[in-house]
DNA sequence: GCCGGGTTTTGATCTATGTCAAAAGCCCCC
DNA sequence: GGGGGCTTTTGACATAGATCAAAACCCGGC
């Protein structure tokens, strides 16, 4: 719990009542290896606080699996389509490792915003962080050769290599495995 | 006026008093076709609604321009990234026609949110269905062939191609100007 | 009506990356 | 410790789209 509270810290400082509910609301999941956290076409309810492990989002198109992010410790996870507008997802989110996991409905949260308008504020903030984030990865995705965006990812996390099997990563930059197989001999 | 507050109102239902306030806060500007909005260097300090008109973002790489969004009348329109950051912009924000804009500033922004928590949460909810799009956007981009992003982008924006030269929507799409003109030769 | 700049098209060629198929490598488990 | 099944690499070939260059088009201003 102190993870979250550190984290969304970072975004906006809370005071004590706020961050009081917040612990009472969270629930922690502890979940295996190869375990799904949302399954293509259920509605995801949750927003997950990512403590421990790796996740990955994908989704099935013609016949295989595109895996478009990654999750590691201590960010925000939800399948954010279907949990914004309630709709079944589209995608998988499937656990890479075992994981710790704090969850929270969508409910829940929303009476939280009316409760604490200081933790409406910190999820606007985030909010923001994240949508910069999506951006500059659609620019890098867009203007960069594969191999620069390979090494662009190595430096983001570094380790990735030894948690994610190859095929997941060249999926999430866009490229086939043979291709990123290749570019790993060159460098 | 009228049309940013149907706007809003699509995302989160404003009370009078709130919608007095941003009446009041913000400004009108009318500018002509090539005129920017913003330059590449300076930081962004405004959010803007375009009520009549088209825009573009561009970035200038290795001596190229290249348009990364276009904005039509009834949306949000920011550099986002230095708005946020209040660091220097890298983009341009160029008028690709006349246009008519209400401006406000980012400190007259967040102190309404002080004021009116309810502005900060249709601020919340709008970001929501922005990063929605972006997201849809990027998968797009990824997993279509240069030809379906063109047909997607038609019917997204019908009237685009009388609006808009050919080069910048090239760029949008992440292909090149030939290449696009080929498309339309083959359709 | 004509000129000149910007825009769009067309052609020829080049390259990065995809696809298909097979071989290697690796590791988990009985 | 020897399969069996993943994961990764390697090879041969195909293709979408880039680049460079030139021609054609289009349109506003004189």
């Amino acid at each position: 719990m102190q993870d979250l509270i550190r984290y969304i810290n970072t975004y906006h400082r809370l005071g004590a009542e706020a961050i009081s509910a917040l612990e009472r609301h969270f629930e922690k999941q502890v979940l295996p290896k190869s375990e799904y956290l949302l399954r293509e076409g259920s509605v995801c309810r949750h927003l997950y606080f990512l403590q421990q492990g790796v996740l990955r989002g994908y989704y099935v198109l013609n016949g295989k699996e595109i895996t478009h992010w990654f999750a590691f410790e201590n960010s925000f996870v939800t399948s954010f389509h279907s949990y914004i507008t309630a709709q079944p997802a589209v995608e998988n989110i499937q656990l890479l490792e075992g994981c710790v996991l704090l969850a929270i409905t969508k409910e829940k949260l929303e009476k939280l915003f009316n409760q604490f308008p200081e933790i409406e504020r910190a999820v606007r903030i985030a909010y923001e962080k994240y949508y910069i984030r999506l951006e500059e990865r659609f620019v890098n995705a867009h203007f960069s050769s594969a191999a620069e965006r390979y090494e662009t990812l190595l430096q983001q996390y570094p380790g990735i290599t030894n948690r994610v099997p190859l095929g997941h990563i060249a999926a999430y930059l866009g490229i086939s495995q043979e291709t990123l197989s290749r570019i790993r001999a060159r460098l």
